[in-house]
RNA sequence: GCCCUCGUGGUGAAAUUGGUAGACACAAAGGACUUAAAAUCCUUGCCCUUUUGGGAGUGCCAGUUCGAGUCUGGCCGAGGGCACCA
């Protein structure tokens, strides 16, 4: 048999996909998007597998006859960029847009149905450009804020570092210890749209439960109430958030944060502001606060419990009370929060239980936190914590000395960062003090072309010209903003302008955006459950404030995460790792090293990372298999949702298969015409629709392992066939049939073979015909429960008929012998249960 | 610590509403073809039995049911999210 040339084949579709979009003009509309990738050099397995999905669905959908939207952009700014600068002296633009191309032709070489004419790259003048102007409309409808807050500061590189950039609190590339800094920033104010942000999430019938789990959770709603306390000679007051007011009468101390107002008082003493200091150093990070002990400063102060009269409670400023939650400072109920119970222990405070655990004669040895009875407070008494959290806030808003309160985790997204490559911030400071926007037709602030990234800190205040300008209905002296946006601000509506991409007037022409929005079906990794997607949402509810025209509440109605692609990790003796491409495998547990025989370690299947080596280039990959073999193997195995080991065993079998479906192909079409069989036809047929329909269902839900499955069966059924006495027109019709379902996973295979059957209306998803046949079934005869046996018979057949077959044929007759039945259940072509 | 998800052969995994467990593939062993190899194709897969056949079996223990991978409760294990969050 001829061997299939797949380079030839390859190339030729793509050049056809080039010129081609999936535009059903009559039909509904679909819009199908994958995250967009950062150009970091080449694509990798996890671009591979997410827009092979992404491209099953858009061409499913096409072939169905929607008017399917599936655009390709960059997203282009970050940090790797003036990274890699420094490194080869390429400037950050150049290197970018080298990548891009690059990663392009790989992305085509894939044979993607991508439409690229809407290309959008957000290190683009006219992309960036339009992101200032919404920055603008967002300041202006009161979404954009600058406030001082915490940042995680590198004392050596002079810089602030992303969470991600703190390792074991200290500095990723300096390895100085990260202290926190407050510094003046930028804020989109996302707490503004809370609630909306929450609440939304029950309209998202097609997100993963999972990740509207972990938005909620991020988002943190808790119900509370807000407690004023007075301190003894003092005029200011103590507003205490508390979500378990019930505990009140358990209140033995108060804790607040270093930087709570009544601080201000104590900053002169040097025990204190040492003591601040210490708080400060240490890092922001998760580990860093776990080890923190709990540490206080007693402010020697005294607060009136509200509803003890006379009681005075002690003041102490901790550690782990933080100013950016509540109001900066708790109550301490040591009896009920553990975290309470430590720091009362450390500085000898009162315990008072209030919530009765029926042990309460025991000594306390850590907090009760569960429910039950109110002990020890009063009115309380008997009260369940439930009831007595109502009642107690009923009194607190009745006394006056507070009010119900929702109180939310999510925090203003800052967006400031003191870096070069990134969209400009468009705002001035006037020489009167003021702060304004930059002027809309003075847009875009562009980057300077010339800069040197070797400075510490920020580069764009170190270039000696760029940051001086005037404003322009003033003329007025001005300094612009140097930070530029967070790059997740330019992933937040890039799906808007793929539906405009070169609209001049505005970020987005509304009809366009009424039309496909909202994104029918998004893929991407869980990677970005939280800060992509919510920032995105915040996105579109921020743009419809600005402009009401706007239809659509949500960005993304359909959102689908794929798991990792893994493999297999290789190690040296010395433990040093090892490239794929380095070892040669004897068999699963043994290889060795190719250059000197030495013994490798194999190690367990992870995710694809260059500092563990066991990456595999999907470009290698296409030139040795093709792109059909790759895209076919990486939706095999494994289903959409979970991890995929990337086996090159697994890739060449894949290829394989394909080989046997071009040879069926070619056996169809040079096949010597036969007798036919009329019943024999018909069952063909009806179980080739069968397939069909099996297979369209499990394209719809996702389930595209469980495809590649029954493209294997259905072939093997088919070759079973194909010296039966069926037409050489039967077999061709159901040839094409098959081919077309797999245009969607292999469309450079698929289109070929149909072109060889002259195919018209290639681009049209087959119907399911189910013929007025009946198909022969499976039916399991069960006694007592026990499967005895199987038998295959004509379908829908009643009990009657079944019974004397049972009895007749069966293997389970011998079970039944000389029994009384006293049940029989029976399921129509599944089962039938006799009960003895 | 809190919340969520998942446990099926040597491996990745299938299994509409509870109704044939292990489809499909990888790996392995044996075999066919071949002078040989590659390629291709076939068979096997836990326990008992020479075979026919029978038994056990979806992390563990119980329960509901004619029937449980699927439902309920408890336990064990793995993965993920959140966390001085008041």
């Amino acid at each position: 048999m001829e061997r299939i040339n797949f380079q030839v084949i390859e190339k030729k579709w793509q050049d056809k996909f080039a010129k081609k979009t999936l535009n059903n003009k009559s039909g509904p509309k679909f819009y199908c998007l994958e995250m967009f990738p950062y150009p970091s050099g080449k694509i990798h397995m996890g671009h591979v597998r997410n827009y092979t999905i992404g491209d099953v669905i858009a061409r499913y959908k096409f072939l169905n006859g929607y008017n399917v939207l599936h655009p390709m952009g960059w997203d282009a700014f970050g940090l790797p960029a003036e990274n890699a600068s420094k490194q080869n002296n390429l400037h950050p633009k150049v290197w970018t847009e080298k990548n891009i191309g690059t990663m392009k032709n790989q992305l085509k070489m894939l044979g993607l149905s991508i439409d690229w004419d809407l290309e959008v790259s957000t290190c683009d003048k006219e992309y960036y450009k339009h992101q200032q102007e919404i920055f603008i409309d967002f300041y202006k409808a009161g979404l954009v804020s600058k406030k001082e807050t915490y940042v995680n500061w590198d004392p050596v590189e002079k810089t602030v570092l992303a969470n991600e950039q703190v390792i074991n609190g200290k500095g990723w590339r300096s390895n100085a210890d990260v202290e926190r800094k407050k510094m003046s920033q930028w804020f989109f104010n996302i707490t503004k749209f809370s609630d909306e942000l929450l609440s939304h999430l029950d309209s998202l019938e097609g997100w993963p439960e999972k990740v509207k789990l972990m938005q909620k959770n991020w988002i943190g709603k808790s119900l509370g109430c807000e407690i004023r306390f007075e301190v003894k000679g003092e005029k200011e007051n103590i507003n205490i958030f508390t979500t378990r007011p019930d505990t009140i009468f358990g209140a033995t101390f108060i804790a607040l944060s270093v930087d709570h107002p009544l601080s201000k008082k104590f900053n002169n003493i040097k025990s204190f502001s040492t003591f601040k200091s210490e708080c400060n150093k240490t890092g922001t990070t998760e580990e860093a606060l776990a080890n923190a002990e709990k540490v206080g400063f007693d402010s020697k102060l005294f607060a009136k419990h509200p509803f003890i009269k006379n009681k005075l409670i002690p003041i102490y400023f901790a550690n782990f009370v933080l100013m950016d939650y509540g109001s900066g400072a708790i109550f301490g109920c040591p009896a009920h929060d553990q975290r309470d119970f430590d720091f009362a222990k450390k500085y000898n405070l009162e315990i008072i239980r209030v919530v009765s655990n029926k042990k309460d004669n025991e000594k306390l040895l850590e907090a009760y936190t569960g429910d039950g009875i109110l002990i020890n407070s009063e009115f309380l008494n008997n009260l369940t914590v439930e009831k007595a959290k109502k009642l107690i806030i009923d009194e607190i808003e009745k006394k006056k000395i507070g009010k119900k309160k929702i109180q939310y985790r999510l925090k203003d997204w800052g967006i400031s960062r003191q870096r070069y490559w990134g969209c400009p911030i468009p705002m001035i400071y006037l020489e009167d003090g003021s702060v304004v926007p930059v002027d809309k037709s003075e847009l875009p602030v562009e980057l300077p072309d010339k800069i040197n990234l070797n400075t510490n800190g920020n580069p764009l205040d170190s270039h000696p010209t760029w940051k001086n300008t005037l404003q322009k209905s003033t003329g007025m002296k001005a300094v612009r903003e140097t930070d530029t946006l967070d790059t997740f601000v330019d992933s937040s509506w890039y799906y808007l302008r793929f539906c405009s991409p070169k609209h001049k007037s505005s970020p987005f022409d509304e009809k366009k955006i009424n039309y496909w929005m909202p994104v029918d079906q998004y893929i991407g990794g869980v990677e970005h459950a939280i800060l992509h997607l919510l920032y995105s949402r915040f996105f579109t509810k921020g743009l419809k404030k600005c402009n009401s025209n706007l239809k659509f509440n949500e960005p993304f109605k359909n959102l689908f995460t794929q798991g990792m692609v893994c493999h297999e990790t290789y190690k040296d003796k010395k433990g040093n790792w090892l490239y794929p491409e380095q070892i040669q495998k004897v068999n699963d547990k043994k290889a060795f090293k190719i250059n000197d025989k030495s013994e490798v370690i194999i190690g367990a299947p992870e995710s694809m990372s260059k500092s563990k080596k066991n990456t595999v280039d999907p470009e290698t990959m296409i030139n040795k298999y093709g792109a059909d073999s790759v895209r076919l193997f990486i939706l095999s195995d494994s289903p959409p949702e979970k991890d995929i080991q990337w086996s090159d065993v697994g890739v060449a079998s894949s290829n394989k298969f394909l080989q046997r479906i071009w040879d069926l192909n070619n056996s169809v079409l040079k096949r010597k015409e036969v007798n036919t069989d009329q019943i024999l036809e018909s069952k063909f047929v009806n179980k080739i629709n069968n397939y069909i329909k099996r297979i369209d269902e499990s394209v719809k839900n996702f389930r595209l392992n469980v495809s590649v499955a029954l493209f294997y069966e259905v072939f093997r059924f088919f070759k079973e066939n194909l010296q039966s006495k069926i037409s050489n027109k039967v077999l061709s019709e159901n040839m094409v049939k098959i081919m077309k379902l797999m245009i969607p996973f292999t469309p450079h295979l698929s289109y070929e073979c149909l072109e060889m059957f002259k195919c018209k209306n290639v681009d049209k998803w087959p119907k399911i015909d189910l013929s007025s046949i009946s198909e022969e079934i499976k039916l399991a005869i069960q006694v007592n429960g026990k499967t005895r046996d199987i038998l295959l018979m004509e379908k829908d057949l009643d009990i009657k008929k079944i019974n004397k077959l049972v009895i007749e044929r069966s293997k389970a007759a011998k079970y039944l012998k000389d029994k009384n039945i006293t049940k029989t259940i029976f399921v129509k072509n599944k089962i039938v249960n006799y009960i003895i």
